[in-house]
DNA sequence: CGAGAACTGTGTACGCAATAAGCGATTACG
DNA sequence: CGTAATCGCTTATTGCGTACACAGTTCTCG
């Protein structure tokens, strides 16, 4: 029930490839290839195409080599799509270096963490239908997000939860602007408005919502807002502890 | 760039179906369909076996015709799947009878936000991968919640961001539990367990999270902290008004 | 040094999915 | 009644993931 999506999945050999767990063979012709040179033109071909483009014969063509070739170092695409997601990001930020306690280190984190998912739009796609996999990358930025909240003090479930909830605020985030950049942004301009104008009336907060400039484009980050509810609302627990 | 997703979609078909804005046929047969009971066999196979198992020939096997019936009623795929998605939510909860103002309010919005999600774990990957359509329940929901923020007297686009906020929140939840009660989850925590003996030593924050208890499950609705947090962060923002 | 085991990239083939095109049957309007 | 619109269906195309077997390459062991 409703777990069809990890079927067809080995997680065990996703995360063998994602801590370098496989002993390189002995004997036989050099590769031509490598675990790493492949994630790289994935990324490469998500990046500059898109997820919908990223296929194995793709892959396989930006290398120069068949298709089937990568199927000598990757299960499937399954497991090169772990891959791609412990990769997609880059180095954790060192947050112990932020001066003033728990609160900007947070922020910085994550500033940061917005950065890569802003940088990468595709994520958001790939990791929403898949759980995620704990790769070395993954890890190293959990870590430092907890390092920061380490100093508020809280209990170790509490500091888990707000965690949670502060990539939660990314992720959302990232996924609303997943296409604001986009110059398909016009033509969904306008067709919201249209529907607007014939529907509106049933709606009336919204309406007013939008009459009093609620979804107009604002300047500024907008991280931002959320990012200070959600640490004002932490602080407000740690106080009280 | 990054925009391949919504290449082979057609938003302004999708919105017109979602509206009812297609005027039925004068002649011809009797239609043996409707995009209603073709959007109902698409939800039950969703909930049933998972969104991989959605095809348009599972689809169609299931009302008894061939594949290509369906392309009568729905441009496509992708406008099906814009449909589902608008079709998933059940009616939006009536918050203005709820006493006690604009916190009570949005929690009893939240919770059943939640629930919808937790009913159709599969939405999160759905909605993941496509820029989100205005249908009447969506935008029924969005005005629920703003008819509930519209109290706290805020500027409007701070209406907006923390509804915003909220939605990400219970979005984020439901992404990272959309397993958690599938057979799945102990071949998981061995695999995690086991790297983590590997190299647990690399992340002492993390280390020291997992021995305090951060990963363990808790009892409660884990949509609780985040809530709270969040809400205590827009009422201080209220407050300071 | 020579044999075979381990390993490489490749060619071919299968099955499934989305969907375009065209066919005969059905039905309301003029 | 005829004709145009519309139905469901058959057939065919395209692209995908991947199983399988083959031929060449390199290391290890006798």
């Amino acid at each position: 029930m409703a777990r069809s999506r990890d079927e067809k999945r080995d997680p065990a050999a996703s995360l063998a490839l994602l801590w370098g767990e496989q002993g390189q063979p002995k004997r036989g012709p050099k590769p031509s290839l490598s675990v790493e040179r492949i994630v790289d033109s994935a990324l490469a071909i998500a990046d500059e195409e898109g997820l919908d483009a990223l296929s194995m014969q793709s892959v396989a063509a930006r290398l120069g080599v068949t298709t089937m070739a990568l199927y000598r170092y990757v299960p499937g695409k399954a497991e090169l799509l772990d891959l791609m997601v412990d990769a997609a990001f880059g180095p954790a930020p060192d947050v112990t270096s932020v001066a003033g306690g728990w609160r900007p280190r947070l922020e910085v984190w994550a500033r940061a963490c917005w950065q890569e998912y802003r940088r990468r739009p595709w994520m958001v796609a790939a990791t929403g239908m898949r759980r995620q996999l704990m790769g070395p990358r993954q890890l190293a930025w959990i870590d430092s997000a907890l390092a920061a909240l380490s100093e508020t003090g809280l209990p170790y479930a509490q500091q888990h939860a707000a965690f949670l909830l502060l990539v939660g605020h990314v992720r959302g985030l990232a996924q609303q602007l997943a296409d604001d950049d986009a110059e398909g942004r016009e033509e969904w301009d306008r067709l919201t408005a249209d529907v607007w104008a014939r529907h509106g009336d049933r709606f009336p907060a919204l309406t007013a919502a939008i009459a009093g400039g609620a979804f107009a484009p604002r300047p500024g980050d907008p991280l931002d807002f959320g990012l200070e509810r959600i640490l004002d609302g932490v602080a407000v627990l740690v106080e009280r502890g």
